[in-house]
DNA sequence: AGCGGCTGTAGGAAATATCCTACAACCGGT
DNA sequence: ACCGGTTGTAGGATATTTCCTACAGCCGCT
């Protein structure tokens, strides 16, 4: 029988996830995870058809947990989640090795529509990542001073750290969610700033919510 | 039959609702709304033993139905849901008459005896709220809460420094410019921030940018 | 195989910001 | 005139942030 992993630091959206399956006639076992270490720790103990990971959980994320299984080589189908309309992490996550992406935001049956498909091995691309990842083929080499494409490049961590600060949190609580040492999490800040040619926070947070990553 | 009325544009979000619910044994005939004009719809057609409204809905938000719903004396029991930590909001919530403030983090139970409470007409106030609750009352203000002109109630003075702290000047320089204490500059941002119910500077920064201040 | 540059991570010290508290001047109501 | 709340101002103690520096692991290029 199909098993799948549903990771998620809410448990509402878990139980959520799990209604919306069923009611869809997905027919699978499932084994619910509240944070990062949960489902690694889990997909050690057991295989897994597929696992829903959400991008945003407290300690090790769905992209933490992502990257460090294709470190290990294991390739069960990632679905990653996210609460927010970051369509900016669904590039990153793609080339990362998801295998889709989905925003709260999705209608039940795309959930359940991708579900199906990663679990026989395919990729789940919506329409609106689709796009973006043809815009991004067209985008590759042309100008860098675009403006509103500053963020590109960034490293993966970089990136959240960015979306962190942009929301206005601190440097330590960044760095609680992501156990990574204040210190670090300012490192990141000021080669953001550096790579983007911004002087203040509040710059970010203009940044991001005129690109609408808010 | 007890009769309950879920508001929340995430499908996921509702269907995790009930079931918890469900799961918790709570017996009661559910109706779904995914936006506030659908919950206002149902709520004039049917009578509900209550609302659970979601805070942040596109278009018409709880809020929006929970002053509506009042302002047409109507009464039904209203627990209001956060995704987000927005612990000021609880406040402005209560006063405008909610039964009750729950945030997306809190745990199923909690769901499950919040709706039982505010079933039987009760409050449900967490502990958190209760103690926002008790601070409040030392510092008491009227709200004439157009939200849009939160900057109204705000002195000259104070909005000279809000200005500044929007644009991501820090303390230390507003002081200089105004030939002030780094101590004075501080003093007017908490004011202002308690005044404005925000918690950071980014929501500053976001305040003036969507405002068109800036 | 070696080099230079990025990336992820963090330490120490110095700079800053925040919180709580305080107080005088002022302002409106009784 | 007196009282309570609001405003302008700032001190002390703390907590947080920022800046500069460092270093190991990779990656691509020669």
């Amino acid at each position: 029988m199909t098993h799948l992993l549903i990771a998620d630091d809410h448990a509402v959206v878990r139980k959520g996830m799990i209604q919306i399956l069923r009611d869809a006639g997905v027919d699978a076992e499932i084994t619910e995870a509240s944070d990062g270490h949960q489902a690694l720790q889990a997909v050690r103990e057991q295989r897994f058809d597929a696992l829903l990971l959400d991008i945003s959980m407290p300690g090790k994320s769905g992209i933490d947990v992502l990257k460090q299984l294709r470190a290990q080589d294991d390739h069960t189908p990632v679905l990653v989640l996210s609460m927010y309309a970051e369509e900016q992490y669904a590039l990153r996550l793609i080339r990362a090795g998801a295998a889709g992406y989905l925003t709260k935001e999705s209608a039940p049956d795309q959930l359940a529509t991708a579900v199906r498909m990663v679990v026989q091995g395919k990729r789940y691309i919506s329409p609106e990542v689709a796009e973006l990842l043809a815009d991004s083929l067209n985008q590759r080499q042309a100008d860098a001073d675009d403006d509103s494409n500053r963020h590109t490049q960034l490293t993966d961590r970089e990136f959240q750290v960015f979306l962190q600060l942009a929301r206005g949190l601190g440097p330590t609580e960044i760095g609680q969610q992501m156990n990574l040492s204040v210190k670090t999490i300012a490192s990141y800040r000021s080669r953001i700033l550096q790579k983007m040619g911004l002087r203040t926070n509040a710059e970010l947070t203009l940044y991001a919510n005129r690109n609408a990553m808010l």
